[in-house]
DNA sequence: CATTGCATTTTGACACTGTCAAGATAGTCG
DNA sequence: CGACTATCTTGACAGTGTCAAAATGCAATG
């Protein structure tokens, strides 16, 4: 009667029942959410997705909030790891290049994992305030992060000097984030040309 | 049986059964989306609201997604006229404190209109292709209007030349979203300090 | 006034959603 | 082997958006 195939198609076919239900669930569902929004992932498709019934994902998520914020956490250990990246190896680096690899990685980040991003900042976690503990944790080192990056820049005199660094980190994350959302979300902007609209980025973020 | 008042609680008590549903509904609508979120408003309780059944809502918006845009588009029209009472008798001032004025409506308007500001600019309306024709209008028009607010403000040396109007409107217009849409959702910055934030945004959009 | 016609609202129904409670199953450890 | 626990399934319930058909109310026409 069980119609779960037992030989798992992901990675790791080790332990119980499945496998490791919990990882495929993750996997799937941000597959669902990049391909249709967030609003169009259910449960029980997700369910389907992986070939178990309605109520397994119950045994590895509290719910369908915990499994978003699970997903979010994710999004910012992947996008924290490419962010640095982008400025590793930059010590003979212009601070225009510079600049321009950071907010590349940033927004190229958001556009191609838009389901990351979207619960990463996204009113449902935030605003409901049901992220518990380690989601918030996780976020605040990511902004404490860009902070410290926006305040070394700035001694270095990569970028402008006008505010505190504070402010100008809250700013210029602003300007970030918006843009991301700008196309993420499929605004009116069709598709901005990428390039001209980040040297004009870096152009505001430098002049003095 | 029948449960539903007759005696209009809104506004003008005029005609059929209800009076003014379309309005009513509206109304109820952006009141229930501030109170509590989009993700929480239902056909269903909003029908409720206004003392009607389910299905007396399809006879004036073809479906939630409908409603959703006209709300949208109400939204727009109600940003245009503040931000242009904003800079509207701006003739002996100081470049400084006009951007301040603009921006400061902008997030404003954002903050304190989060139900209509959330659609105007959601993916809800704009990725899933369902904005009808006469809110795609109306939204165009909203970011033209600000392209050549820019534009003139360029020409005028009231913000920074280094980039052509589009670009610059672009960018400028992503830094605005962003800062409003981390204030609306509650990003943990917590309640960003309006004044010196602005006077950052000011720096940034002004100096050349 | 009565009747026709249309705008409006309601009732019933269906498929779908998130999630709880109780039972079944499977692997582990004594 | 037997006991235990982690894992998964089945059944159920309230809530959702929306369609079809029936009922109701209003205005105008005869």
């Amino acid at each position: 009667m069980p119609i779960s195939n037992k030989t798992n198609n992901t990675a790791d076919n080790t332990s119980y029942h499945h496998g490791d239900l919990r990882q495929s669930l993750l996997l799937a569902a941000v597959q669902m959410i990049d391909d249709a929004g967030v609003e169009s992932l259910s449960m029980r498709k997700l369910a389907d997705a992986v070939n178990v019934s309605r109520t397994a994902l119950y045994h590895h998520f509290d719910g369908k909030q915990a499994l978003l914020s699970a997903i979010a956490e994710e999004g910012f250990v992947r996008q924290r790891q490419i962010l640095q990246a982008a400025i590793l190896d930059a010590e003979g680096l212009a601070a225009k290049e510079l600049l321009q690899r950071y907010i590349s990685a940033y927004i190229n980040f958001a556009v191609q994992h838009p389901a990351y991003y979207g619960l990463m900042f996204g009113s449902q976690i935030w605003k409901t305030a049901e992220a518990d503990d380690q989601l918030t944790t996780v976020a605040k080192r990511a902004f404490k992060n860009y902070v410290d990056t926006i305040a070394s820049w700035q001694q270095l005199g990569i970028v402008a000097n006008h505010s505190e660094p504070l402010r100008f980190a809250q700013v210029t994350w602003g300007t970030l984030h918006g843009l991301s959302r700008l196309m993420i979300d499929g605004i009116y902007i069709e598709q901005l040309p990428q390039q001209e609209v980040i040297d004009t980025v870096v152009a505001m973020f430098t002049i003095d």
